[in-house]
DNA sequence: GTCGGGGTGGTACCCAGTTTCACACGCTGG
DNA sequence: CCAGCGTGTGAAACTGGGTACCACCCCGAC
C-alpha cells in the first residue's frame, strides 16, 4: 500500500538530484516509480508534496502542545512546540538534507518551505496574542508578532546551521537561540516617559557597577 | 504602449473581484482587455504578475538606500529602507487594498506575497550581518536574523493595519514600531561577563535618576 | 525605397492537475 | 459459493497556465 509511495518519492528525489526539479515531469517518476499518473496524484496531489513533509500533522501536534500552556508557562510551551519541528526535520535524516539542496535552488520550492514556516509562526502568534497581558492593544498584537516571528526565525537558524552540516549539536544550539529570542524580546510595551523600563540581561556584574555604566553612557549624551 | 498593460491590470481585477482569482482565466482577461494572449504572458509572465507591485524596483531602490548606510547609521538606514516598501503600498492606494483583498482570499497569492517581503528581509539581513559588531559568529548571524526579520514584521503589521483601515496615520505607526523592535531587539549579543552593554532610550529622566531605576531593578535578582 | 527592431497576433505545443470511467482486489453477509 | 461493496489502481480525455516560434505591422534610420 505504502511501499508505492515510497518507491515514488524515492524516484522522485533520484530524479531530481539528476535532472532538476523543473526538467523532471511526473511521467517520468510514476514511469521510473512502476506506477500510473492517477497514483501519484492521489498520493501527492501535487509534483511539489513529493517533496515536503506532512506539515499538516505537525502543525496539529504543535496545536495540542500549545493548547496545554498558560500565560505563566507560555515560554515553554512555545519553545517545546518549535521543537516539534525541530524534531521532525531531524528524524528526517538525510532525506531532510536532500530536500534543504532542492529548496534552495528551486525558487518554487523556497517559497513553498517559507510558506510552511508561515503556518507555524500563525499558531504561536494566536496563542500569544492570548497569553500576553494587555490583549487587544495594537502594542500587543505588535509585541505578539515580533515574538512569534523571533522564535520561527530562531528555529530556523539553527535547523540551516544544521542542515547545512555546520555547527555542533542542533538541540543545543536550539535552547540558546530560544534563550536568545526570549530575552531580547520579552521586555514588551514600554511603560511611557513617565518611568524607566529596565531590561535585565545576566552580565556578572554587581548592580551597583552596571548603575554607574548607565550613569556614565548617559552622561554623554546629555547637556 | 502601457495603456494595453493598463487595460489588463484593470480587467483582471474586475474579473478577480467578479469571479474570483481561481474561477477567471487569462483567456477571459485578454478578452476583456482587447488583446492576445501573446501580449499578456509578454507583458506579466504569469497570472500572479498581474497583481503584485514591481517588487524588483523597490528592492533595487532599497538596495541603494541601504548602500549609502554605515554602522553608525544602521538604524536609520533600515528604518527609511522599510519606509520605501511602505510608501510604495500607500502610493497605491486603492489597488494595494484590491490586492490585500486578494491575496487574503487566495492561498497561493498569499504565499506569494510573503515570499516577496522575504525578499526583503533578505537584503537587511545581508547588511545587518556587516553592520553588527562580531562579525562571522554564529551569535551575530542569529542577531541579524531576528532584527531584520523584526523590522520586516513591524512594517507588515503596521501596512497590514492601513490595508483594512484600521488604526490612523500609518507613517507615525511605522515609526513607533520602527522604535519598538529597536528597543527591544536591539541588545544584541552580550559583551560577556567583563562588561556592560548600553543601550540608550530616551526617556525625559535625568541619567542620575535613570541609574538609580536600574540599580534597584537589579538589586531583586541579586543576592 | 528598404532595412532593421520593437510591439503585436496566431498557432502549436508541453505539462501539471482534474475528472470520469472501468477494472481488479479483498472483505463480509447471505 | 457468490453477490455486494469499499478501496486502490489504471486509462483515458480534458482544462488551463506557460513557452516557443513565426508572421505581421508600424515607424524611424539610412
Amino acid at each position: 500500500m505504502s511501499q508505492a509511495r515510497d518507491r515514488m518519492v524515492e524516484a522522485a528525489f533520484a530524479l531530481f538530484d539528476e535532472q532538476g526539479y523543473d526538467a523532471t515531469t511526473v511521467e517520468q517518476i510514476v514511469e521510473r516509480a512502476g506506477v500510473s499518473r492517477s497514483t501519484f496524484f492521489r498520493a501527492f496531489g501535487s509534483k511539489e508534496d513529493v517533496i515536503f513533509p506532512r506539515h499538516d500533522e505537525v502543525q496539529a501536534r504543535i496545536a495540542a502542545r500549545l493548547a496545554t500552556g498558560t500565560r505563566e508557562t507560555h515560554r515553554v510551551a512555545i519553545a517545546e512546540a518549535s521543537r516539534l519541528v525541530l524534531d521532525q526535520y531531524l528524524g528526517e535524516g538525510e532525506l531532510a538534507r536532500s530536500r534543504y539542496r532542492l529548496t534552495r535552488s528551486v525558487p518554487a520550492l523556497r517559497d513553498r518551505e517559507v510558506a510552511s514556516m508561515i503556518g507555524y509562526q500563525r499558531l504561536f502568534r494566536e496563542r500569544l496574542r492570548e497569553w500576553l497581558p494587555g490583549t487587544g492593544d495594537a502594542d500587543v498584537d505588535l509585541h505578539a508578532e515580533l515574538l512569534a516571528v523571533g522564535v520561527v526565525t530562531a528555529h530556523n537558524v539553527v535547523l540551516r546551521r544544521w542542515l547545512r552540516g555546520v555547527g555542533g549539536d542542533p538541540v543545543a544550539e536550539f535552547e540558546e537561540a530560544m534563550a536568545a529570542v526570549f530575552t531580547t524580546a520579552h521586555s514588551g510595551p514600554t511603560g511611557g516617559p513617565d518611568g524607566a523600563t529596565v531590561l535585565v540581561v545576566p552580565s556578572g556584574l554587581t548592580p551597583e557597577a552596571t548603575a554607574a555604566a548607565v550613569r556614565d553612557a548617559l552622561a554623554v549624551h546629555h547637556p
